[in-house]
DNA sequence: TACAACATTAGAGTATAGTCTATACTTGAT
DNA sequence: ATCAAGTATAGACTATACTCTAATGTTGTA
């Protein structure tokens, strides 16, 4: 598909989506027997890799972060070993924010209690 | 206290605590007997709400949210019922990214399990 | 064939959150 | 008195992640 059809089914603008790409999260080809024009042509598999780019960043990881993860599934940049231990450090750093946003939610909590006790 | 050691205690740059100042999240006071300077002084207080920033940052509150939160906790900017409606809103919102969190280690994991069997 | 819609690249512009520099004044220890 | 260290303000600079504009070329339907 090209690249207006990718940007209808998944919600993300052109422009968006060509910086993803700029950015080396996504990648489209050329159809090599197309002389007239140079169009990017993605895959349906592109869809999916948006849609986790998506929810990647709501999470809070780094365009890079992304990056780092899809080419730990996707690519073959990595050995097996190393894929895993990237994969590995990610689950980490997710654990680490669960806690962090357990704490901020007894926090808050807390600062409600203060409001309805007006002791603050 | 004065900036520098507001700085040391919290481990916050200067340049950053004021930056924070000009956003509105903390106030420093003049002493009016004191002619020749003048100089912010910082309470106590003053450190909690940075330590509270820091948290707040790395759950990943804008500034404009954690001006918010500061304002519903400390100060009188809102009616009772318009803090506790704000500081519930927050609670919604780090419920929400507990469970986007959660859906994303799943999706790591999976991941992984896709790497240690080669489907990728 | 006209022309709207779509494609590409390069580069400019925006928002957020700092981070640093320059300038100038004040304080405190020697 | 001197001078390093601290303080204030204004504004420049940086990084990240978009977002948009301009210029130019291609495609497909009327």
């Amino acid at each position: 598909m090209l690249i207006n059809e990718l940007s209808k089914i998944t919600g993300i603008s052109v422009h968006t989506i060509r910086f993803y790409e700029k950015s080396g999260l996504i990648e489209g080809k050329r159809d090599e027997n197309v002389k007239s024009n140079n169009y990017f042509h993605y895959e349906k598999e592109t869809a999916d890799k948006l849609e986790f780019i998506t929810d990647a960043k709501s999470v809070g990881f780094t365009i890079r972060e992304i990056g780092q993860i899809i080419d730990a599934w996707y690519n073959n940049k990595f050995s097996k070993e190393e894929k895993l231990e990237i994969l590995e450090q990610k689950l980490i750093s997710l654990e680490q924010k669960l806690i962090e946003i357990k704490d901020m939610k007894k926090q808050i909590s807390q600062f409600k209690k203060d409001v309805l006790n007006d002791n603050c």
